[in-house]
DNA sequence: TTTCTCACA
DNA sequence: TGTGAGTA
């Protein structure tokens, strides 16, 4: 039908997505195990992984490199999940339906503004400092 | 051969 | 996170 489905076929192994995003097999289940992705499984239990999980590992490295952590990761993604429903709920105007997900500043923001030093309450922020500088201004 | 889980330097 | 063990 669309794209939604081509998207969410599990295709990949491990070792295509691990050549994909550059990640380690390692990391990405680790990633996994935090509900960052989920991949189907299939036949011996091995994973696959579809163009959307290879999407958001690849978000997940670029946010890695920004400085954000896992935590602060968890509720980008969330966040994501969200605006993505919203989207599907209110119209379906094919400009805006598949649009690139890319963390803008202006989501980040946004982000912070939700409370997401909540998940840091453990004594440090979800995010290093580094990152919330640039939002304090 | 590849991937999986579990455990540990 | 990396790596090795023992499977399937």
């Amino acid at each position: 039908m669309d794209d939604r489905i081509r998207r969410n076929m599990p295709l990949f192994s491990m070792s295509i997505v691990g050549e994909l995003t550059g990640l380690t097999a390692r990391q990405i289940r680790y990633y996994e195990e935090h509900q960052l992705v989920q991949p189907e499984r299939s036949k011996g239990n091995r994973r696959l992984f579809s163009f959307n999980d290879v999407e958001k590992l690849l978000e997940i490295k670029a946010l890695l490199d920004k400085g954000v952590n896992l935590a602060g990761i968890q509720h980008v993604l969330q966040m994501k999940e969200n605006e993505a429903s919203v989207e599907v709920a209110e119209t379906q105007t094919p400009e805006t339906d598949y649009k690139k997900p890319d963390l803008s500043d202006d989501e980040l923001r946004k982000l912070l503004k939700q409370g997401l030093f909540s998940a840091g309450k453990h004594g440090k922020t979800s995010i290093i400092q580094g990152e919330l500088s640039r939002f304090f201004h």
